[in-house]
DNA sequence: TATTAAACCTACTAAATCGATAGGATAATT
DNA sequence: AATTATCCTATCGATTTAGTAGGTTTAATA
């Protein structure tokens, strides 16, 4: 299940893409648009902001704003960065690897063979969108 | 990310489609087996056989075992049972579905879009994969 | 320069979920 | 009757999730 910060964050990256030029738009008018609690949201942006997605500007008149051309902004590296692994098993992911505790030899587990393809038709989905092909 | 639930379950399965015959096969010989926590293991076997995918036998040489082939054990129908919805979001699951709170309109909405593309791609792995094709 | 408006930051919390365990009840074999 | 196995339900601790609190910093403007 997709988590709430990742459906808000992209929620929040759509309506930012939305917006014509590069002025700032504040919190509070995405949190009010897109029906997300305001504290949620600005801690969600703040993320988006340090993973270099979005720019900010403080005090009045100041607000977020997408620092990238949404067609130049993949919607892999959105997903990794609001809800981690793409894989649905840290043993089959590409940017999150871990062995798994129990599992005595990847080759010949079932579990790794059926989600190996898992990944590779989302990551195949993910990676050939952009937010430009959310937007409305 | 998949549940430890739905991952020990498609192993156990897989274990007991790589039986010969109908014999039933213990718990515990899965569980040690699979490097899986007998408790643990006890429960998923027994919502497996309340759905359908597996038989059982009290007592004295009882067990677990498949009630159909492996070929005839649908990927989707396990994950469905194991883990519940396919879809990353309730808006756009075929099965669980639930209106998100949230959004006035998921016909406009950036999520329900791309989302949708995902639960498509998953679901047709899923639903093009049986037991038998996981054992090795 | 004082005021206001906005993002920034960190810590906290309630609730839900997850992984697992406990402990006996039931049924079948020998 | 004894043994062996599943059956069943409740509980528990840890982790994660979603959200809140409450102040700090920065920038614009009157």
């Amino acid at each position: 299940m997709l988590s709430k910060k990742t459906k808000y964050g992209i929620k929040a990256l759509t309506f930012l893409a939305k917006q014509k030029g590069q002025v700032p738009v504040q919190i509070e008018v995405i949190s009010k648009s897109e029906n997300i609690s305001q504290k949620f949201l600005e801690t969600i942006l703040l993320t988006l902001r340090k993973n270099g997605f979005l720019g900010s500007r403080k005090g009045k008149g100041g607000g977020y704003y997408l620092l990238k051309e949404p067609k130049d902004i993949n919607m892999a590296a959105v997903m990794r960065i609001l809800e981690g692994p793409i894989a649905l098993v840290p043993c089959v992911s590409l940017n999150f690897y871990e062995r798994c505790a129990d599992c005595p030899d990847e080759n010949t587990c079932s579990v790794h063979k059926l989600m190996i393809e898992v990944r590779d038709s989302s990551l195949s989905i993910f990676n050939n969108r952009t937010l430009a092909d959310l937007v409305p």
